[in-house]
DNA sequence: TACAATGTTTTAAG
DNA sequence: CCTTAAAACATTGT
């Protein structure tokens, strides 16, 4: 599920917990999701400590606690965080809980891809310091795109929009959706780009962000229909703008969807 | 049964 | 060291 909207909206969720100790903290140790982490040690840390503050940066999450716990979230794939009542039982896939007075922070994932970081001081660890520019925020600028892309040059644009080094959030149907608004073909080499297409690419990706943030962050009605959102899963759909049928296959490595009409890009893309 | 699923990470090759 | 492509990861649902 989660791209930019979703993860914050998840984030937000575990918000309410924001200002409550930690009574205990549950957890397999041993579990693929805590790879590289020393879980014993976040659960002993977080016992007593209260949650503090939490961040979304791209997919990266950041939740806060007093004397010094920094709990870093990536949702992977199939992730999300829920509250659940005080004495929820452990369901299967629920790797963390965190109990807290009337409430528990809950943390699923049934195929792990997702991962939990934890680090103990006063300084901020490496994992949250050295992060790209944000989407949204106004370092993200025109000519940086276009150098990013330059820089992966003959990686097909819809492999480089997934790249989290340069595009922190988004994801395979926010990639799908940016090529289809700005009518770029997902194979093109994103070096291969005229300057009026890198433009086009830049000033829908910001928008997409901000609407997905809105929308799908604030569970904030659905995506307007106009968008190739509500039709690019499974087959048979058919493009909101011209009703043409939407082509599917695997570029840079995942589902892709596109409209033959509208980003046409040569026989050689096709 | 076999494949696909809103994602990285690893491995191998250029 | 850098980029690219493909496989791997673990589980569920169609």
């Amino acid at each position: 599920m989660p791209e930019l909207g979703e993860v914050e909206y998840f984030r937000k969720q575990w918000g309410k917990g924001l200002n409550k100790k930690v009574l205990a903290a549950e957890l397999n140790a041993d579990k693929k999701i805590f790879r590289g982490t020393d879980a014993p040690a976040l659960r002993e840390a977080l016992r007593g400590a209260k949650l503090i503050g939490s961040e979304a940066h791209g997919k990266q999450m950041l939740f806060r606690f007093s004397k010094g716990g920094w709990l870093g979230i990536h949702l992977g794939m199939t992730g999300k965080l829920r509250v659940g009542a005080a004495g929820a039982a452990r369901l299967k896939h629920d790797h963390l809980v965190l109990r807290q007075e009337g409430q528990s922070l809950i943390l699923s994932d049934p195929r792990q891809f997702g991962r939990v970081l934890f680090h103990h001081g006063k300084e901020a660890p490496d994992w949250w310091r050295d992060r790209p520019v944000e989407i949204l925020s106004a370092q993200f600028t025109l000519k940086m795109t276009g150098q990013f892309l330059l820089r992966h040059g003959r990686a097909p644009i819809k492999a480089v929009l997934l790249l989290q080094s340069g595009f922190p959030g988004i994801g395979n149907w926010m990639a799908d959706e940016i090529l289809w608004q700005a009518k770029i073909h997902p194979r093109r080499p994103a070096g291969g780009m005229r300057p009026e297409e890198v433009r086009r690419l830049f000033v829908k990706t910001k928008h997409i962000c901000r609407v997905a943030l809105r929308i799908v962050g604030g569970h904030d009605g659905d995506l307007p229909e106009t968008w190739l959102f509500g039709r690019r899963w499974g087959r048979g759909g058919r493009c909101p703008a011209d009703g043409a049928a939407l082509e599917r296959a695997t570029v840079g490595g995942r589902t892709t969807c596109w409209c033959p009409c509208c980003q046409r890009a040569g026989e050689e893309f096709n």
